[in-house]
DNA sequence: CAAGCCAGTAACTAAACGGTTACTTTGTGG
DNA sequence: CCACAAAGTAACCGTTTAGTTACTGGCTTG
C-alpha cells in the first residue's frame, strides 16, 4: 500500500530532459493506449470478433476506462478508423508532387502508397472490415468527410502537365489512376496469405515484395504513355 | 459396417411427371440450403459475426441440423470456402485460352474474371475474411491443396506464343499477370463502398463498371506488350 | 486544506452465443 | 408391420460478451 508519495510531476513540464515518470494518472496517454490496442484488436479480428475485454487487457488498461472514454464499441472502431484514415492523409501531405517531373512523380506516388500499405497492415485490415459492412461507420463519419483532401487535385495538375509534354494519353483520370496503384499494392498485400497458400510461392519474401514494387510502377506508367 | 448397399433411392425417383412432393425429409436439400444460408451470413458478417442461429433460420431449418451436417460452425465455415473456390476453378475451366490469339486470350481473360467477381461478390468477402485471419482454414484444407489448376500453366502458354510471336515482352511472367487482373477487379470492388464515399463517385454505377473492366483490359495489355 | 471532480478498479448482470440433450417423425428393409 | 436408422424439432446449458454499478484513490482549485 505504501504508492511512491512523491509524484509531483505536472506530466507535460518534464521538458527539462529528466526520465519520464510513469505518471500513474495520465489521461491522454490512457486514451491512447486504448486506441493503439483497439486498432490492433480490431485490424486482427474484424469488428465482429473484436473482444472488448481484450483491448482493455492489450492496452493495460480496465473495461471502464473504454467506456469512460469512448462511449461505446462502435464509437471505439469509429475513432480508430478515423485515426487511420487522418494518417495516410497526413502522410500524403508529405508527397510534393507539383515539384517533381511527371513521370517521376508519378512513380514517386506509386512507391509512397505501396511503402505505406506495406508499413501500415492496419489500415489495410480496416479498409477491408469497413467494406464488408458497406462502410456503414465511415459514412456515419462527419470528421472524415472533410478529410477528402485536394489530393485528387494534386494529381490532376501533375497528369496534365504530363499531357502538355505530350508524354501522357490525353484521355487518362487521376481518379483511375490513383486506383490502379492502390489496387495493385492493396490487393498483394492484403490478399498475400491466401495467394500464397494457393500458388505456392511466398509473397511476402523480401525479393518479391521489391520485384512488386517495381511492377507497379511500370504497369501505371506503361498505361498511362502515349 | 453393414451399410445396406441397394438402398433403392426413394426420392429422385419422382420423375414420372406428378407434381414435385414437398419431400418432408430430403438431406441434401437441407444441406445444400443450410450451405448457402451460412455463404451469405459469413460473407455479409465476417466469421466472428456470423450467427450459428441467423444460419439456421435463413436456411429455414433448425440449429440443430446444422451441427448435424457440419460438425460445428468453423468446419461449416471451411465447407463454404471450399465451394467457394471450387466455384471459380470450375468456372475458370470453360476459358479455352489455348484457342484464341495472344492478345485475345489475355483480353478474355480479364474481363472473365472481372465479371466473375461482378456476379459473386460473396466470393469477394469470403476472400475478405479469409486472409483477415491470414488463410488460417484455407491452409487446413486438404481438397483446395489439389484443386491449384493448371490455370497458371495455361496462362504461360499464352504468354509464351505472345512472346514467340514478338507481341509480348520477354520478361513477363503469368503469375505477376493474373494477379494484375485479379488485382484491378478485387479492389475495385470489395473496396467500392470507402471508395464511394471518399471519392464521392459512384463506382457502382453501371457505366463506371463498364468503363472499369475497359481500363483492366487496357492497363493489363499495355503493360506486357513489347 | 477541503470539496469536488476525474482517473481508475473490480465485481457484477442480463443477454447472446455456440453447442447439446432428449425427444418425435418419417422412411425403408427384413 | 415391425424394427431400426436417419431427419428433424425444441428446449435447454454453460460460457462468453458488451455494458454497468459501486466504489477507491488522486489531482486541482476556490
Amino acid at each position: 500500500m505504501d504508492k511512491v508519495q512523491s509524484r509531483a510531476r505536472g506530466r507535460r513540464g518534464n521538458g527539462g530532459g529528466g526520465a519520464e515518470r510513469p505518471a500513474q494518472r495520465d489521461p491522454e496517454r490512457t486514451r491512447a493506449s486504448i486506441l493503439a490496442a483497439a486498432t490492433k484488436e480490431f485490424a486482427e479480428n474484424g469488428i465482429g470478433g473484436a473482444r472488448v475485454d481484450a483491448i482493455a487487457e492489450r492496452a493495460g488498461t480496465n473495461k471502464r476506462m473504454l467506456y469512460h472514454y469512448f462511449g461505446d464499441k462502435e464509437q471505439l472502431y469509429l475513432a480508430v478508423l478515423e485515426e487511420a484514415y487522418i494518417g495516410i492523409r497526413s502522410a500524403e501531405r508529405s508527397l510534393h508532387l507539383s515539384d517533381l517531373e511527371p513521370e517521376q512523380g508519378v512513380a514517386e506516388l506509386a512507391m509512397f502508397t505501396w511503402k505505406y500499405f506495406l508499413d501500415h497492415p492496419e489500415f489495410l485490415s480496416l479498409l477491408g472490415t469497413e467494406n464488408l459492412h458497406r462502410a456503414r461507420w465511415l459514412r456515419q463519419s462527419t470528421r472524415l468527410k472533410e478529410l477528402h483532401s485536394n489530393f485528387i487535385d494534386k494529381l490532376a495538375d501533375l497528369l496534365d502537365r504530363g499531357k502538355a509534354k505530350g508524354l501522357f494519353r490525353t484521355d487518362i483520370n487521376p481518379l483511375n489512376v490513383y486506383l490502379t496503384i492502390a489496387a495493385l499494392g492493396y490487393f498483394y498485400l492484403s490478399n498475400q496469405h491466401t495467394l500464397t497458400t494457393i500458388f505456392g510461392r511466398d509473397l511476402a519474401d523480401k525479393a518479391n515484395l521489391e520485384a512488386w514494387k517495381r511492377h507497379i510502377v511500370h504497369v501505371t506508367l506503361s498505361s498511362i504513355r502515349r
